[in-house]
DNA sequence: TGGGATATCTGCAACGTTGTAGAAACGCTC
DNA sequence: GAGCGTTTCTACAACGTTGCAGATATCCCA
């Protein structure tokens, strides 16, 4: 509360307080005697210097503890080293998985990872669609939830280089991106013909999401739930009468809620796949409260192979994507385009697994 | 395989392919037909600016897409706007919630994070104490694990303001940091005397990791140890008698394989205290293989209250941090220090909830 | 001994932005 | 209509780095 102010002193040098700038190329190259660029040669590993004067300049740069200023070299060479991931939300497991995969994948490559999460809505989608309120990184891995189809379409081209991850995205790429998807539909067919080669037959399915406003959110839920009809129908079911359960979303907490109406639907339903994992999750909470038993009165599948599948009660079947494989074609693909290869886009299938646990085990009969 | 160099060839403008520079401030100011700088003065919103100008700047910007970049706006300010958060891996349910809450509530307050994960161990963790190898961000949030405390109390200074979390830091912490903790001996102590209270008697702890090359990792796991143990002997009993069950990391199948252990040891435990949720999920599904009912033959508290634990079987009492006001206080404190602020380190204690759910049910007796 | 290649080092300019200082235009008062 | 303050705009420099084009010095071979 110092209201007087000195106008006429003259501050000599006032003394910056914390924000001392950190060692620059300027300071080592005093310091060692040569040039600044001598310095960034050596900085560069570029091979035509004197291994005494590479000494010196090493020594110099441990002295004052130099580390070049990502922002310098960025301004001046164009690129930043980071890669931008935006995902819906780090609760959700297999985000935070595919998240690590992606982390430690970048690591490998030099590259470092920005997060950006997007469960506040289409707002926040469409913020990465147009390449965010600041030109920062590379180049993103994109996993869109709510974006509306023909908005992307109407696209020309993305503000930045782009790999989009998940599903249910346009046949028509605009130009600058790639797209690595999973084959949800195939899955969701073979896990379910699972089941019913195990001679069960009331199959329901847990995981539609009602389409508000025409958005399609979750639309890997349309496409697994695509897989199950078309396997009730390839066994000789008609999926017209199959049971779709909603909810509200694909948290643990909307699987139990979707159980308990889903018990009251169909009390005699005797195999249930879920959406994903923690769907299950919820599902199988609620299976025990009612004093449904697992697998012998319902079976339960899963999606996702989230770290938690081995250890439900019971262990539980799931469909593994190949979270490792995924993020590596995501970014070799990336980094090639961020190194300028500007082809039409491509579209990419990773693999999966159906891991099968004790939650859909034979019924012993 | 082109060998020949064309080397009298003048290329007139080798067309650049597509890293297309992204628009500038000069660009724009071409448009608007105004200097470089009234551009800038328009985008920070520099109040004397006449309306028309402004509107003509405004359409221009509009017109090519103009967004700063933040590479030359970090050179000039010395500011970027990123803060990077260093933890351990997101593979535990735990730090990928707490990743959640600080990049909410880094991007409330307009930053960006910056996300590394030094699983890969010491070396990793040394980096990160050492600024990484290129200076990036503005300020940092590391959560430890493996650091030697001597090795932290040595340095002088961060290399840039830091703000710790986690456990067993030294009591003499180096300038330019702050250290924000949960009072994790209070909470476990808390945790042990609601078992004991229920007359459980014969009770053990699991969640110690043997200490290799007098590193101290997870020290959280002393820590509830020690307030087990306390708790124990304000119950009128021996903690140089309790048993300790040793896990070879902090992972649900650590915990599966501590249970399996520890029921060799002490058959007739009816109390499990364990480090965190991740051991308790896989100590629960080894105790129902096992035969064993929860809560009635044996209770189990966890700690971390991921979202996991409601949905266990059955559902988990556990320890809830407050990760929001974990979130909230880090970076209070941290942006702080990026603001200039440098008075000697302070500590800050956030709240617990101790959460009781079925898997400490009162025995009907 | 000359000529060309090779090795070692340096200065300059530019990347896009913003702080500073100041020029120019305007409006007001006496 | 001179003087002064306010509004509006601009030029310049600098942040730290690296590509480019050279300047020397050194070496090898004819």
């Amino acid at each position: 509360m110092h209201a007087g102010r000195c106008k006429n002193l003259p501050m000599p040098t006032p003394p910056r307080p914390l924000p001392q700038r950190p060692p620059t190329l300027r300071d080592v190259a005093e310091i060692a005697q040569v040039s600044i660029k001598t310095v960034s040669n050596v900085v560069n590993d570029y091979p035509y210097v004197k291994q005494a004067t590479r000494d010196r300049v090493l020594a110099a740069i441990a002295q004052v503890g130099y580390r070049p200023q990502a922002a310098a070299q960025q301004l001046r060479t164009g690129a930043s080293g980071l890669i931008t991931l935006a995902l819906p939300s780090l609760t959700f497991t297999y985000y935070s998985d595919i998240a690590q995969a992606f982390i430690d994948e970048a690591q490998r490559r030099g590259r470092t990872v920005v997060l950006h999460t997007t469960s506040a809505g289409p707002e926040a989608e469409r913020t990465v669609l147009q390449g965010f309120e600041r030109v920062l990184g590379d180049g993103v891995i994109f996993n869109p939830l709510q974006l509306w189809e023909e908005e992307l379409a109407r696209m020309e081209r993305t503000s930045q280089p782009t790999v989009f991850i998940g599903e249910h995205l346009p046949e028509q790429l605009p130009r600058g991106c790639d797209y690595v998807k999973i084959d949800n539909e195939g899955a969701s067919f073979e896990a379910t013909s699972l089941l019913l080669d195990q001679g069960r037959r009331r199959l329901a399915f847990l995981g539609a999401i009602p389409s508000a406003h025409g958005v399609q959110p979750h639309s890997s839920g349309t496409l697994r739930r695509d897989g199950f009809l078309r396997a009730l129908a390839a066994h000789g079911l008609d999926p017209s009468a199959a049971t779709i359960q909603e909810v509200g979303d694909w948290h643990r907490q909307d699987g139990a809620d979707g159980a308990e109406a889903l018990l009251e639907r169909l009390p005699e339903v005797d195999g249930i796949v879920c959406g994903n994992d923690d769907l299950a999750i919820g599902v199988l909470s609620r299976l025990r409260r009612h004093g449904r038993r697992v697998p012998e009165d319902v079976a339960v599948i899963g999606y996702d192979d989230t770290p938690d599948a081995p250890f439900t009660s019971p262990p539980l079947t799931t469909v593994s994507p190949d979270k490792q494989a995924l993020a590596t074609t995501v970014l070799d693909l990336l980094i090639e385009r961020i190194g300028g290869y500007d082809g039409p886009p491509r579209t990419v299938m990773t693999p999966y697994d159906l891991v099968v646990r004790e939650s859909t085990a034979l019924l012993p009969a």
